[in-house]
DNA sequence: CCATGCAAAAGTGTCAACACTTTTTTAAAA
DNA sequence: TTTTAAAAAAGTGTTGACACTTTTGCATGG
């Protein structure tokens, strides 16, 4: 798949580090499953130095997991973790959209209209993964509008260690729209600048997006703990 | 000093990792400092390859900056950074403190008590080293009642992180006083139950030790960004 | 048939050597 | 004296080999 026809210019254990992430988020790695060095390093075309090296920066990003003498294994996130992390997310998110009020300016609102826009279409045509991706960019300008990079980093970060949890979102229509009328408000509260409904409306957003992830899982899913 | 007479039960590139943290953090390796592994494994008595994978961990964590062929750096924090850090944690600390009002019991309000008197003390025998102790045992058990282990780590992380900006905290006397007056506040916001004014004080105590760290060098340090 | 223990296999941990890049030193030319 | 280029030194990047640990599979005995 991926024997390194592309050139690591940054290095190569940070090339592979990349790789590893992207199977994992693929799920072509799934959470539990133990990295195998030595069938990395083959399918890699490297040896396993720069592998394992790989796999200590993952450790570092608490994506995966190591234990001594028994290899390393990809990260399992617990319901609890699970809800903790959606906690600290909407506060983040929340922080932002506060502090969104304050630096918003008419080129950003134009951006807003328009992904806005976008995203009711996609409403329209029940494309989810479209809806998804303009979901992000919502957020993401959200979070630049922070002028916290640390706090857009944070969230980014979290955003990622939920995809952990479970690959795949399920995002009905009915969802979207709701979803996407709670983006409205943050939105109107933001050009407001009305800072403590922006607040409210965006830690809401994020919180009843747990809501509908815990509800999609109370029957099935076993989960354990690890860690 | 420490070469490897202690065992690493937990292997040795995590050992090593944790070595080379404590050397940052008593200034041995000073930000900005480059990491020669040669010279590295010479004093600790290993190769490179489990340096290099310390090395790499802390990298993932953020502690230290690698640049191909030219090494491993230890990290520097730009007077921005450290104010976003700053902003971060005092978010937190108000949402554990908030929290905590639904988690104090009777057992907890004696721990307060007892800490909030030997932080008392200290000031009086203006014993910083003493009180910085008291102080980061206070916040930790406000970050223990949110219940939320993950809020926890991400706290002590951020602490941690502002320890690689500067080296050394002076309390004077009359800090001391008035951070345990808000401590105080604190405290007595979270057994009252007033969730609001838990999460005020809360923040607020973290960023008025911000601003006199901010104070403390308006003058002074150039402080390149890095990053 | 199940339990126990031994041996082979698979896998991780560490190392020393070598390749390549960057930095420093040295020396010659302007 | 300053500039420039080449050689040497120092340092990082990668590899394959070997040591040690864990797991697997098989055979033996109950």
């Amino acid at each position: 798949m991926t024997s390194l026809k592309e050139k690591p210019e940054q290095g190569l254990p940070i090339f592979i580090a990349e790789e590893l992430k992207q199977l994992i988020d693929t799920g072509v790695l799934k959470p539990g499953e133990r990295l195998n060095e030595a069938a990395l390093a083959l399918r890699m075309g490297t040896s396993r130095g720069p592998i394992r090296e790989a796999i200590r920066l993952l450790t570092g990003l608490g994506i995966v997991k190591a234990v001594v003498n028994r290899g390393v294994f990809v990260r399992q996130i617990s319901v609890r973790e699970m809800l903790e992390i959606y906690e600290l997310r909407a506060l983040v998110f929340g922080f932002a959209a506060e502090r969104a009020t304050e630096h918003v300016t008419e080129q950003h609102k134009q951006q807003f209209e328009q992904l806005l826009a976008q995203m009711d279409a996609a409403c329209e045509l029940e494309d989810a993964d479209r809806y998804y991706e303009l979901n992000l960019q919502f957020h993401s300008l959200v979070m630049r509008l922070s002028n916290n990079q640390r706090a857009h980093e944070t969230y980014d970060d979290y955003v990622k260690e939920l995809h952990l949890f479970r690959r795949r979102y399920f995002n009905s229509p009915g969802n979207m729209r709701r979803s996407n009328n709670e983006h409205r408000g943050i939105y109107e509260a933001i050009v407001k600048g009305a800072k403590a409904r922006a607040k409210l409306v965006a830690e809401r957003h994020v919180l009843s997006g747990r809501q509908r992830l815990l509800a999609s899982i109370d029957d099935s899913s076993p989960l354990s703990s690890q860690g």
